[in-house]
DNA sequence: TTACTACCGACTGTTAGCAGTCGACTTAAG
DNA sequence: CTTAAGTCGACTGCTAACAGTCGGTAGTAA
């Protein structure tokens, strides 16, 4: 009868390594781990208190997520983005949201997603005299959300393995920079844009959306 | 004066883990290990002659590409696309190559790109006459040098890391099938369309190029 | 037969430790 | 002072072994 505090719903006890992941890209996207800091694994092992087998399961999927940049004899250091990386990944980034936003519009039941996004916009909307990272937070759930409602989870996958070098350049760029993109009504354009069904005016509307923050981002 | 065979020029020997990866990624996505494939690591570690410790970090890479998912307990088997999923994929990698395709119109000197596509194009003419393996690979190259020669090394990245996906949608759907879209003359219309420096019907061009590629597949 | 318990085999999670290599620093010869 | 050889320390690549857990199976009692 003990011994089943968490592990009811889908809070399973994390692995270890899952652990470090989570606290690793914690690190990085926050700036403690500044970028082009040089990673060193018997450091890290000791720092979380797991040992470098662990470590090194993690430290592979944060190489390939993009948040870490493989030197010469397998040194890792953080990556480092400059303006035209950043211009890059947001991209990238433009490219799968127009596809999330053409797709939820071809939808059958726009039913449920509307009432999702409207969901994630309230977050946001409460989120507004919150913290910087609590406003960037509610931002990219909501983002996480428009592709999740795909359906797609190619899609999705994609975005989440995204997700970290956003972050990251966000970060880059600096959190009083990346707030100028949390505007609650350029997300509310979004919504109703997909609201209308309209496919090519979704796609407008989240390319324009990216490609101002962007430009938020680097100027 | 021994020993110096290989690491001359970018051939450097490669480490275990690398020759695991792709060991397990030819294997997975050349059916040899079957869709939905239980797999176990101490079977694989004896297979590939390596010890747990370093597969594990191979099988995390995977894992992260989508060619494998995971089970209750950690257990790793063998992705299974159904036909769905395929189209998913398909529609990803669409919305990545028509970015691609519209970065290199946007592109100052497309002397470069057009050369190196052409290239690629003689590459595929040759290999028409070769295996259905050869011929899948030349193609898979044209598309890679398409994301590469944007210089969006995110972009390439997403594009790499959806590759196996894409691998394991053309063994999926057979091999009969996945060659229909290895028409040399569609690709050819890819880069003249480039060629004219049209955004617009660039896109279109490779937007319409992966619809039949798709439809091929599930048909 | 059914239900319950104890046990065994299989497999993953995790760890500590050995081995090889590269770079820096020191030393000695010119 | 400069250069070459030797030495030491640091760090990654890789491995073998321990620990915990789940699923199934045999055995026992009602």
């Amino acid at each position: 009868m003990a011994g089943l505090g968490a592990p009811l719903l889908g809070l399973e006890k994390k692995s270890l390594r899952e652990q470090a992941l989570s606290a690793l890209r914690t690190a990085i996207t926050s700036g403690e781990l500044e970028p082009g800091r040089h990673l060193v694994e018997t450091e890290l092992s000791e720092m979380l208190q797991i040992s470098r087998g662990t470590l090194r399961e993690a430290l592979r999927q944060l190489e390939q997520e993009g948040l870490l940049s493989a030197g010469p004899r397998g040194r890792l250091s953080v990556r480092h983005l400059d303006e035209k990386e950043i211009r890059d990944i947001y991209a990238v980034r433009a490219a799968l949201e127009s596809l999330a936003a053409r797709t939820l519009c071809e939808l059958p039941d726009r039913q449920h997603v509307t009432e999702s996004l409207h969901k994630a916009i309230d977050a946001m909307t409460e989120a507004t005299n919150g913290s910087l990272e609590e406003r960037i937070e509610s931002d990219l759930e909501f983002h996480r959300t428009l592709c999740r409602l795909t359906g797609n989870e190619t899609l999705l996958h994609s975005w989440e393995s995204l997700e970290g070098s956003i972050r990251m350049s966000i970060m880059f760029a600096g959190l009083e920079k990346g707030v100028r993109n949390m505007s609650v009504d350029r997300h509310k354009d979004i919504v109703g844009a997909i609201d209308t069904g309209d496919a090519t005016l979704a796609r407008k509307t989240i390319l324009e959306h990216m490609d101002t923050a962007a430009a938020n981002l680097v100027a």
